[in-house]
DNA sequence: CATGAATGAGCGTTCATTCAT
DNA sequence: TATGAATGAACGCTCATTCAT
């Protein structure tokens, strides 16, 4: 692949990304191309349709918090720790996006498998910090889960406004 | 106004508000004619565009919201018993929808204004019980009424469901 | 038929006749309506469909000029004095509207044949006015016809303008 | 721009006006499209709406009067000249289609305006004709520039018809 | 019989996608 | 290969016509 195509493509996505999240899943093709400086005819021959910038997208957004959620394992002490750390991380992007692009991919896509798989993983770290004692018991993982994504996913969170700070106070044990 | 007419009317209006509700804002008018089982001209004799339509759903539901405040403070006895109330009312619905809808219409047409009417309705039902000595003090309450319109507005949800309750112990004093 | 069917009739046509003159063929049916002081139903009653009012309104006119015609003829004591008065008549309203609404019924209703009859007459009354010596040789009677026409169905046509003066003063003899 | 856009923008100027011209300001957008051998959106790339293209070709069909006059008035040695040229080339097109069109814009577009200044830019050649005696004095000017407005403006008017001779021969001096 | 509410085909317009340049 | 012009299906809305009240 020629080296400008990398840069186009990555231009796509890097503004792709930042029109989804500020406008909604609503915009249109041409403008995320008119963004990256490019035709949208460039914006095709990187990504067949609509759905395949936005799997694309999802996908990646998702995979980085899998990463995330490991680095966090090995780099934090204690489960609370890493909820945190990935509480505050979440706030700067990527699994808002991913739930916001959910609705324009089709089913059999996986996109909704791989946000299971994310979900899983976030569970089993609500568990553990139930486990260690540091998370309250009375509320299923599950849910802790939803909780955690519904209020790190709407639009504008940031890691350290009051809102992330009261859901977390209501989430610790105790 | 005829007897049927008004039936219609109210099919209309039940049926685009599950659908907003169910489905986002992007909702087809076709579809809400269709799902009310009427033609689309039936829908636009009662309202004259789309706009008309998330106007009338939004204002109502917001006053909705208003009444049901005021009735909350005669019957509660403290103000932490009626953001209860209101928390469990709103995830029946209204408040939601309205917040969805306000993109639809312009500026001008107001919602915006009864939502701030609303927020600063809750705001001082927040201060009150903070004064009361039942909810935190350390969150401004125009915070607090952001977090609770993000729990409560998120789709499906339910009073007594557990991101409720966590929330409601977040927000309780120590 | 009630004396208050045949009042309502009556009414529809009148505010058809001033509405199409008024604003072109384009109205709407329950403008028409409105105007006078009906439903659209009841408009439907006395006329099944949209064609069927432009063609009452078309041949009723049409019928009055042939009439108003046969009148002049006797009226008046020369070819030349009938042209006149037919023009001056003219211009207050019927052979314009007539045409304008040509283009809302079929060929087959009719309306194109009563307005050749009336073409017909116009053409040999100018023939007349040729042989008489009051109008000039020059030109087909038929192009008179049409000439005359067009310079009376102008919108706002007036029998004393300067417009209907310069024509005749153009088809004067010598 | 690229030279088939250019091509293509031409066609549909040259069909819309054929079309506005045959069949009145009703037709509609996809027939002019068809017409022109292209799609809608084509259409629509090139003009934003049904107005704009109205107002590109009253506003092109206007200049062109302009132009025309102006050339005229090199060329013909009395204004009497200059108005059969005038006439002449009128009834080829434009004016009677701008005339047509203007209903279709708004106000604000300008668009009676240019008509009102090409209606000066007559009534002076009108004056000229009457001083220089080649042209009736006992018509106001401005209602010369009606006559040969409403003569020339008729559709299928041509130059050399019955119609604008008696109408040429009406506005003679004596 | 009069009414005006209901209907739905049809037009103007937008935008994802294709393809000539 | 990049471009942006062309395409046409689909949506919002209007209005002639029908039909329940």
């Amino acid at each position: 692949m020629r080296a400008d195509a990398v840069r186009n493509r990555e231009r796509i996505v890097t503004n792709a990304v930042r029109l989804f999240a500020e406008r909604g899943p609503d915009v249109q093709m041409c403008e995320i191309a008119a963004a990256a400086g490019l035709g949208v005819g460039t914006l095709y021959r990187h990504f067949p349709d609509r759905q395949a910038l936005a799997l694309e997208i999802g996908v990646s957004a998702l995979r980085a918090m899998t990463e995330f959620a490991g680095a966090a394992r090995e780099r934090e002490d204690s489960a609370w720790g890493e909820l945190h750390a990935i509480v505050r991380h979440c706030a700067t992007l990527p699994l808002a996006l991913a739930k916001s692009l959910s609705e324009l991919v089709p089913e059999e896509a996986g996109l909704a498998e791989l946000e299971r798989s994310v979900d899983d993983l976030l569970a089993d770290l609500v568990e553990r910090a139930q486990k260690e004692g540091t998370l309250r018991k009375d509320v299923p993982p599950r849910e802790v889960v939803r909780l955690v994504s519904v209020v790190v996913c709407r639009p504008g969170a940031r890691a350290d406004d009051y809102l992330t700070v009261v859901m977390l106070d209501g989430l610790r044990a105790d």
